[in-house]
DNA sequence: GACAATTGTTGTCGTCAACAACAATCTTTC
DNA sequence: GAAAGATTGTTGTTGACGACAACAATTGTC
């Protein structure tokens, strides 16, 4: 990871007004933003609609969202958590993960299991099928990440994920 | 912009599985994530909520989201727009505008003005309060802004924005 | 043993993206 | 210049998602 990525275009035309009122330049895209460029959240918003519209296009063929993905990956790393660990974990509500997992165990990808320990909790694990699944999915989401790839370029990928290195 | 930025901590311990199965690992947050580590959507969509969570909560005051700020900000610098042309440039589905504009019409910021030249249409103009209201926003905006610095630095923030570049 | 806290669950509300359909109005094409 | 097709704003539906509130069962605490 060295340094000197990220750069793309040379600014898209700062641009101030337009000059004329009822003027015919709806057409083409070549509308300032103004005070939206310098915005960090816009950015981020943008990207993140992209990316996760890849995702769910790249797993469309297996019918896995990105926090369905999320869930799996961590009960697949961390056998046996309970629902309100999970939740903690991804930032997830657990009146949503409930759900999820719904669905999940539907699709015979996870169980939850009562706990003996903790008789309000229930271990959640995946089951066989779920783990030669999830290993599927992630040969799919490496597809994915490639995109990424191919969008934004390597060097920029591992930038962003040293910046954002906090949030997860 | 120089280089050098997007350092944080050192890594959080790779970690995987954890031995046995149903440890007491549950309480705290050292939960491995696994693969979901590596992935540039999980950490971009963890900021995401956090700099929208920040955003709603520093223009809470004025009861402004990040889209209705992005809408008027748009027709603030292109006053004349139609509301084809604003869902394009922003990536907002007319059907979605067209809720955005009746709540910031209602609330005499943004007014709709019925096209001349193309009477299907709608030129989209600020209302003189709408202007100064757009003024403050942008203040406190910029507050926002300010705690994205705050939270992962002035390098990384510049980072992130020179990456992001090609989706605004 | 009484009382507070936690876990999973159910439900509601509001935001948002994705579609589909429609009437009014251009634009194109013959 | 009339018919066919495209565009604009609108309404409606669906589903994913975050935020809350309430509840029963269970656990922890004093």
């Amino acid at each position: 990871m060295t340094a000197s990525a990220a750069r793309t275009e040379p600014r898209p035309s700062p641009r101030k007004r337009a000059g004329n009122g009822a003027a015919r330049r709806t057409d083409a895209d070549e509308i300032g933003l103004d005070a939206l460029v310098g915005h960090a959240g816009y950015a981020v918003r943008r990207f993140q609609i992209w990316i996760f519209q890849d995702f769910i296009k790249t797993l469309g063929e297996v019918d896995i969202r990105p926090t369905q993905y999320s869930v799996l990956t961590v009960i697949g790393a961390n056998p046996g958590l309970s629902q309100m660990a999970v939740a903690k974990r991804l930032g997830i509500e657990r009146a949503r993960l409930v759900h999820l997992l719904d669905s999940l165990e539907q699709r015979k990808l996870v169980k939850r299991i009562k706990s003996k320990a903790d008789r309000r909790s229930h271990a959640l694990h995946l089951t066989a099928p779920g783990e030669t699944a999830l290993a599927k999915f992630k040969r799919l989401a490496a597809e994915h990440e490639r995109h990424v790839v191919e969008k934004i370029g390597k060097e920029n990928r591992e930038l962003l994920l040293q910046i954002l290195a906090g949030f997860t």
